[in-house]
DNA sequence: AATGAATGAGTTTTCATTCAT
DNA sequence: AATGAATGAAAACTCATTCAT
């Protein structure tokens, strides 16, 4: 068996393990029993329980990164006028998908991003991109292609950053709880959320406006 | 220095401990030594590791039930047309009060919320609920008293559910997001998470009424 | 409560403690809440744990001796060919009132007497003494009143210490065996021990004589 | 130094430890250091003290099942008169064999055999096993089939069963005695211990018949 | 005379990590 | 390349013992 295929199969145990328990509860006697490898295998690999760690929050956040900044492109070409209404459709869609196909995954990056004393900084980033895109919705920037009068302030900071932190944490507890309920199906649940973001959105946008 | 005193000490810093790292990294020892006690007393007083954290768990969630429950109380009385309304926003302040006062005591509580394996379950069913409180709301229950023939259903399970969670969550994460920034009044970060909520309601219910 | 009537009750608490478990496996908490004393009373009175157990190993063991060494005096008096083969089934007779009376106690003595590092050197010597005795009628001694011209050599060391040993060590067996049937009336016990005593003696000496 | 070996090494030496003061003053600590390992090997291979003390119970116990079953086969063939009395003296020269060659082994067994919380169940029911054996030879068992005349009705229960536990203790206290006297050979030491459960046998069946 | 409160030192047990083969 | 065997360090927990009052 070649390296970089037993290295993904040793990262989807570790992704079980992690995800059921978090990161103190792991053990790395567990994580080799149920990879079928020796323990000596995964300090070989991964270095060490943080290494191993780490390789598997890096390759979880990379696939979500991959997926949100690829997310239109799925969705083919949109009008420019829908073009904002139908971006943020897709990138909702994208994470709910993710989170449905790797929900070890999901937990563990979301864990991570609570945790008082982060292990992968990365995961704080990520987050942090993604919430200074909602946070851009809301202070209206790229709106102002001056194509009207109605100047249109949106929030300002901090205003506009803890509102896109809500925001974005409402699609979290949705994801969480839709781990919990399978049988709701995706499309129902990005649903709510969109209109949950763009409710949240335009209300803080007028009220402040 | 009477026992009670003592004890209060002791889960002061139990809490200091707990939400700087999670129940896993917290040891006993840092725990006495950080107190200024000895470990057997800590065994003496709580009995175990998880008595202790659950003691601790204990005594701040029943603080915040208290907050929550006393929350209009404090905001006085309001005509009825208005006490919904401002029923809402009474809660949403005393949550954001409780935070500002015990941080600790909310990270730990936000922590074990989102914990796999769950030591304190009376933390789940509080939120429960204040989510199912939310869901009501959502599902337009006591307002069918109005005039009959404008139906008002509201949301249905299961979107009343998870939008509830996402409402709930999205203000786990906005108390979350102050706690880094404590110069934010408290006052806006209500008003943006009211502005928000009700939003979310009133997009929720009128579009799917 | 006098002092010394609350010895006399922390010495029967202990005793209990200590034949239940053994030495190790008492602690000084468990002693002291089932006396209704606290703590430092008990290393007022007794100083140490060793010190409690002593105490309690030398009042026990004391009331042993003490009925061992006026056993025939209960018995009334003997015609002197009577007097040895009466004092036999006296000493026998008070050993078993004691167990059945102290069952806790020679629980205590006999865990003592078998272990390998003895708190209580007494207790040995107080075994060593009843064995003593009777290697000395195995060893005929006493029996040399010379009225007869048969040579009643009897046995000699090692011999006789040894099935001394042994002789004792029935009783003891069946003393313990008697505490897990405490139906069994004192006297029958009595009865097979005296047999069994009498009959390894006779046959030991006369074998060897 | 392959596991199996290592395994054996350090029961040896719990062995030793466990005979110098029995289960609760041993440490693993102790154990580990003597042994030359680790503390972690011990729970390796063992699991816990609890373990590695059963482990050490199950193999000396078994030693000994296996030498009093075989007895006899050491001790060449026998007329059929002289099979019963025969096979009594070898069992008795088996067992004074194993004292002799694991004194540690039997202290530790004749220590669980009269705990008061034992942990090893199994010792009891050795134990339990050899009583039943001499108890049926007190009960005449099997020696009806001579001329039916001399009616031969031996003992009954429950006196059968104290003698027998008399017996069969007075073999322990003599392996005892003679741990301390190692210059006493062990034929001598068979002979009195022959001599003595003959002669209580005897006394016994015929006093009662 | 009596005790609530406190602890130093030790217990069993676990785990990330490494070496020898 | 791969692992069985091994361990240092630290965890939770207990207990005989002692102060301060």
């Amino acid at each position: 068996m070649p390296r970089s295929v037993r290295e993904q199969l040793i990262l989807r145990v570790a992704g079980q393990v992690f995800a059921d328990g978090g990161y103190e509860r792991a053990s790395m006697d567990r994580i080799a029993s149920l990879a079928g490898v020796s323990k000596p295998m995964l300090y070989a690999y991964f270095g060490s329980k943080e290494g191993l760690y780490l390789a598997y929050i890096e390759r979880t956040g990379g696939e979500l990164v991959h997926r949100l900044v690829n997310a239109d492109r799925r969705d083919g070409a949109h009008s420019p006028s829908q073009a904002r209404a139908g971006r943020l459709r897709a990138v909702i869609n994208e994470f709910l998908a993710f989170v449905e196909e790797h929900s070890d995954g999901w937990t563990v990056l979301f864990l991570e991003l609570n945790a008082r004393q982060p292990l992968a900084e990365q995961v704080s980033q990520l987050r942090a991109e993604v919430v200074a895109e909602v946070r851009r919705m809301l202070e209206g920037e790229g709106e102002g292609e001056r194509d009207t009068d109605s100047a249109r302030p949106g929030l300002r900071p901090p205003a506009s950053e803890g509102v896109a932190e809500a925001i974005v944490g409402a699609g979290e507890a949705l994801a969480n709880w839709w781990l919990k309920k399978p049988e709701v199906p995706r499309q129902e649940v990005a649903d709510w959320y969109v209109g949950l973001a763009r409710a949240a959105i335009s209300t803080a946008t007028v009220r402040d406006g």
